[in-house]
DNA sequence: CTCGTTGGGTTGATGTGTCAACCCGGCCCG
DNA sequence: CGGGCCGGGTTGACACATCAACCCAACGAG
C-alpha cells in the first residue's frame, strides 16, 4: 500500500533482526524471572542497584540516576514494592527517607540472580561469542554517547531538570 | 553487600552497555513519535503493518502473528486506536472483522516514517556503520533462533496454542 | 525578612500491557 | 444428533508507566 522502504533494504532487514532481538530476548528474559521467581524486571533493577550499594540503603534519586527512571515512576514502584515486604523506606536524620533493602529483598535477588545470569549467557553471551560481544559493548556505548550528545542540546530526556 | 558478579567483569560490562543502549534508543525513538507525531511506538507498528499490506486491511490474527503481540493486547490497542480514527474494524462476510487502516492513519504514519527512519539511521544505523550493521543482523537471528529452539520444548511463549 | 526559585519527592489521572476468563462458531468423534 | 474441543476474538481486573500538578524545605537576592 504505501510504498516503503524508508531505510534500503539491507539497513531494513537487519533494523528489524535487531528489533525482533531484543524483543524477544527482553520478554522471554521478564517471564523467566516473573515466572519463576514473581519478580518484574523493575524489581530485579531496583534490587540489583540496592544489593550492590554498600550498605543496602539508598536514596531515591541515586535510584533515580543509576536507573535512569523518571522520579515520579520510580515512587510509584518503590511503594509497591514496600507493600510487599522488598524493600522499606526508613526515616533518618536529613529529611529524605533512604530506601533499604529487605531480608526478603536481599533473599529474592540472592536466589533469582544467578538463573537469570545463566539465561542471559546462554541466549545471548554465548551467543555472540567474546568477540563479537565486546564489539557490542563498544558500539553500544558509542550510540549511547551519540545520543546524548544530540539530547544535550535539544531536549531533557532523563529528567536532569 | 550483596558479592556479584553473576557474569564475569568483560560480560557484565557488555550486557549493561547493551541494556542501556537499548533502552536509551527505544525512549528516545519513542518520545520523538509521541511529541511530534502523538503516536506511540505501538500505534507506530500496527499502522507500519497495515500500510505495507496490498489492501490496508488484515485480521487481527495476521496482525498478532507479524506483531507478536498477545491477543488480548492486540484487541485493547485496536479498541483504542479506533477511538482515535488510525484503523477501522470492518465486517464482511466470513465472521471476523477486518482491521483497516484510514485515512487518517495513512496520512499519520506517511508523516511521520520519514523522520522516524531518519533517526533511526542517525541514532543507530550509521553509528554501527555497514560492516557491522550486517554482523548485527546475523547475530541478531541467531538469538531469535537459539531463544525459539529453547521455547518450543518447553514453554509457548507468543501464544501459538 | 520575604519572596521567588530550585531540588527531592509524592500524588492522581490517564493510557497501556498482562493475565485469566469467557464467548461463539466449526469441527471431530461417538 | 449431541457433546467436547479448538481457534479467533473480546472483556475485566489489575499491574505498570507517564504526565502534570503539587508539597515542602533550603537557599539567594532584594
Amino acid at each position: 500500500m504505501s510504498k516503503g522502504p524508508w531505510l534500503d533494504d539491507d539497513e531494513q532487514k537487519a533494523w528489524r533482526s535487531y528489533l525482533l532481538m531484543t524483543r524477544t530476548l527482553e520478554t522471554h528474559l521478564e517471564r523467566h524471572l516473573q515466572r519463576d521467581f514473581g519478580l518484574s524486571k523493575s524489581d530485579f533493577e531496583i534490587l540489583v542497584n540496592l544489593s550492590e550499594s554498600e550498605s543496602g540503603r539508598m536514596r531515591a534519586f541515586e535510584l533515580s540516576r543509576s536507573t535512569q527512571w523518571e522520579k515520579s515512576r520510580l515512587s510509584h514502584h518503590l511503594t509497591r514494592m514496600e507493600k510487599r515486604g522488598l524493600i522499606r523506606k526508613e526515616a533518618c536524620e536529613s529529611r529524605y527517607p533512604e530506601i533499604a533493602i529487605t531480608e526478603a529483598g536481599l533473599a529474592a535477588i540472592k536466589e533469582c540472580a544467578p538463573a537469570h545470569a545463566a539465561r542471559v549467557r546462554e541466549f545471548f553471551v554465548d551467543v555472540f561469542g567474546p568477540d563479537r560481544m565486546t564489539v557490542l559493548g563498544e558500539v553500544s556505548d558509542e550510540v549511547v554517547a551519540t545520543i546524548g550528545k544530540h539530547c544535550d542540546t535539544d531536549c531533557p530526556l532523563a529528567d536532569r531538570s
